[in-house]
DNA sequence: TCTATTGCTCCAGAAGCTATAGGTTTTGAG
DNA sequence: CTCAAAACCTATAGCTTCTGGAGCAATAGA
């Protein structure tokens, strides 16, 4: 039986996270000791843990949801589970390529860089005036 | 003059959003009708125009009031909009490295993709297990 | 037994909007 | 001029994923 605090060292998720974890049902609420706290076993434990690494990479609460959802039924045919691993990793790649865009502007802006002042800072002419990008962003 | 609706034709931010920014204190509270609707001047729509950009490349409310402030002052030396717009180039950087880790991280576990059962799922057991990982994140 | 630590619930805030409800003003067609 | 449709107003709540604080109760170790 593990306390919150203790579920919190081992996992890296934080005490009040867990209790949010539980209330967006992710993880069931647990039993309590005669005081009221909350006491786990070594199944949440696991579960916590899976819980953490898929948000690490990403992945928002509902797809979690999903994917605790289905490793409790493993005779079932698993292309869920790669869909929605197949699709977030789509979202990743757009995401990145959205930010080489915004990254390259930015370097654009950033490179005349030097020692003058506001009127004639290309940083905030840029910023006022979007046909001098190179791209759509 | 242009009304709320106008300046977000004009510029692309949505009506609510421009009355968010007057909150924010991005753009001063304009001129009213007599029936109290918001009536703008030229000046506002360029100055929209500025946020908008400076939003798109995801430059932060809180930069582009302090942007907005150094803009007003063009006699000034301009190494503050430079330092924002370096600071922010580094924080896209930084986040485009933690994207393509994670990218390489569901590609590795999207690769073993097939025609089986949730129970030797590859992407739930990758989740389950950090220690299959390749690298931290 | 006493006290430091940990835990409890409830609530608010962060970022940047977006949406809804319930009402008023403006505009344009007839 | 009249009347309805479109646009506008305020206030408030919700989204997402937590995080932190207040005020109090339980637990663990000396």
């Amino acid at each position: 039986m593990y306390s919150i605090g203790d579920l919190s060292r081992r996992t890296g998720v934080k005490i009040p996270t867990i209790r949010y974890y539980e209330q967006m049902g992710l993880i069931a609420a647990p039993e309590r000791s005669e005081g009221n706290q909350r006491r786990y076993e070594k199944s949440e434990l696991e579960r916590l843990a899976f819980i953490r690494h898929a948000r690490d990479l990403g992945l928002s609460i509902d797809s979690i949801r999903d994917l605790l959802a289905l490793s409790q039924h493993p005779e079932r045919p698993c292309g869920e589970a790669d869909r929605i691993a197949t699709e977030h990793l789509a979202t990743v790649r757009e995401k990145i390529a959205q930010l080489k865009k915004l990254e390259q502007e930015l370097e654009r802006i950033v490179a005349c860089d030097g020692n003058h002042t506001v009127g004639d800072c290309y940083v905030i002419q840029a910023l006022a005036d979007h046909s001098m990008c190179d791209s759509e962003h």
